[in-house]
DNA sequence: AAAATAACTAAACGAACGTTTAGATATAAT
DNA sequence: ATTATATCTAAACGTTCGTTTAGTTATTTT
């Protein structure tokens, strides 16, 4: 046997995850990783393969941050009501430091709208069609709307909340309430 | 004198600008520039300065494109019914030829939020309010509602608004469609 | 026809990118 | 204490980036 790791690599994955989400995958350069992860190239090739691994991990990490909001919503049982607490509690998980940086499975999902990085996109697809099957799932609760009607408004919320999340990026938290309110008069 | 261009500025402008459009600033490379403009480094140089000016260039044409659409919205007397109206048509303009790209100056604004470009942000954030004064503007034709209602409609529709040209990205055209319905409903 | 010059081609620039590698360092097992 | 080996540092790798430059081509003026 031989020294061990001086670092942790969920904590660095961490640290990485952070700055993916603040400047997205191609901004960022693997120079910024080195500062922010507080260890060498070396060490990032050797825990994560290549820059696309760390990323990869570090959607993982992201996924398992807002896992706490999402069982909640899972969880929840009041229909519409929860659906609205699942914005606000979005939108304060993406607040959190004052750091104005959106959703980052949503600003993901914009980068690599054009790319040719199926993995990546597929993993995208899948946490938004699983989010449309909770949202119709709780619009179902005490609800006499035809099927129709449901999945429209699933599709709206989705777009919403898609829309929310972009806009999360660039404009102020009362501008951000204000719309969930308004988005919700009608559901 | 000496010989002449072989080729029109707003032409080549019009093509670096479609591209820009479907991949961002940065993932667009000069060589990738070239290929689509069909001129080569020195004449994209000679006529633009460089990348940067190339892409504020590209932005007024954009602009000029728009501005057909937006000057409709202008001089449109209905108010609810032009928001509408302008949404639909932006949509419309973001599907020509079956490109999904969404709207650039939104791409703009999402891509460079956490830049350090001043003239591109302060270039954004005019845009988006002179967009938000005509909202207003419109929300007060033939309505009795108060000035704060008004402002929290017109900040509704400027998000909804940012959050449709973002999933003009990725979502379909029915999708959109149906996003915007829904929008209105609440107002 | 000759001279002048703007527009072209194509090669090269330095810098930054993601990635790899050679060598020094530290620790677990013998 | 010595050996083995995983982890570290730091320099270098080959590409690609945006940009510049040297040299050729074509057109207008004299």
């Amino acid at each position: 046997m031989a020294r061990k790791k001086e670092y942790n690599e969920d904590q660095v994955v961490e640290k990485a995850m952070h700055l993916f989400w603040k400047n997205g995958y191609e901004t960022t350069s693997m120079q910024m990783l080195e500062k922010e992860m507080g260890i060498n190239k070396f060490s990032i090739y050797s825990s994560f393969g290549n820059k696309h691994g760390l990323f990869l991990e570090s959607l993982k990490c992201y996924k398992a941050k807002v896992s706490v909001i999402l069982e909640k919503f899972k969880n929840a049982t009041n229909g519409v009501a929860d659906i609205k607490q699942f914005f606000y509690d979005s939108v304060d998980a993406n607040y959190k430091g004052h750091d104005q940086k959106g959703c980052l499975v949503t600003n993901t999902y914009n980068e690599f709208s054009e790319s040719e990085d199926q993995l990546i996109k597929e993993e995208m697809i899948s946490f938004m069609d699983n989010l449309k099957e909770l949202f119709i799932e709780k619009l179902k609760i005490n609800s006499t709307k035809d099927e129709a009607t449901i999945l429209k408004q699933a599709n709206y919320l989705l777009l919403a909340k898609h829309g929310l999340a972009a806009a999360a990026r660039v404009n102020s938290q009362k501008e951000i309430e204000d719309y969930i309110e308004m988005t919700f008069v009608n559901i």
